[in-house]
DNA sequence: CCGCCGATCTTT
DNA sequence: AAGATCGGCGGG
């Protein structure tokens, strides 16, 4: 077998929009941790997304650092762990320049190895495809949160990486536009494996909003919210 | 399989 | 007040 060694850091010190599609098929790697008697856990990437710093209304990145978003400004092959919803985290590969906060977003992997880990890290999944089928899903399978913000992908110094056992990427990623956004929801800064059935969500999926559909329960009442503090 | 909605809390 | 999400529930 191809010894399967971690990205240099000149991988990822270029545009994510790049590093993102170049990144499928490469392995996400979380060594195994013998205190907790946990084995390695890895799966390939099978989905991403670009996020663009001060150009991307999407990114995190967008109104320049804060404390959350700090690791984004770091060196390229950072990894950049956020917290979202109130309860799930997600990992990013940072990319570019130092000090540009550019980053790509992992979506999801198709589980490789430690998948009886993964089980136990995520009780609510019932198949296979649902263990690292998002972004913050696949925190969870791998053990990923917030101790991992600022951690290096190069090094593995906190036992994350992510390497290359001699997968090519795709010659063709499915291209789509971004899920989950608002504002940047209109850049095709998304790739996927074609045909990959590990993915979050599968393209062509319809997704509008249709018409007159809203039913349920939605009576606010609209002039009651209180005057602001006195 | 598909679509809606609540959970839960940090950040702006 | 909204968010780079997820899972349960109900309907087809």
């Amino acid at each position: 077998m191809t010894a399967a060694s971690p990205l240099p850091r000149a991988f990822y010190a270029r545009d994510p929009r790049v590093v993102g599609p170049e990144l499928l098929g490469k392995v996400l790697v979380r060594a195994a941790d013998p205190e907790h008697g946990l084995p390695p856990r890895a799966g390939r990437i099978v989905e991403v997304e670009a996020y663009c710093g001060g150009e991307d209304p999407g990114s995190h990145a967008y109104r320049g650092r804060t404390p959350r978003n700090a690791t984004m400004f770091g060196p390229a092959g950072g990894l950049y762990v956020y917290f979202t919803y109130g309860m799930h985290w997600c990992a990013n590969a940072v990319c570019g320049d130092e000090g540009v906060g550019v980053a790509v977003l992992l979506r999801a992997l198709a589980p490789l190895e430690g998948l009886d880990a993964m089980r136990v890290a995520r009780p609510a999944a019932r198949r296979e495809r649902d263990l690292c089928s998002g972004p913050a899903k696949l925190c969870q399978a791998l053990g990923v949160d917030g101790t991992y913000d600022g951690c290096d992908l190069v090094t593995g110094d906190r036992g994350v990486t992510i390497v290359d056992d001699g997968t090519p990427p795709p010659d063709e990623p499915v291209v789509t536009t971004r899920i989950g956004l608002s504002a940047g929801a209109e850049h095709p800064w998304r790739y996927l494996v074609a045909g990959e059935p590990n993915v979050s969500v599968r393209p062509g999926a319809d997704r509008g909003p249709r018409a007159g559909r809203r039913t349920r329960g939605r009576a606010q009442a609209t002039g009651s919210r209180p005057a602001g503090p006195a």
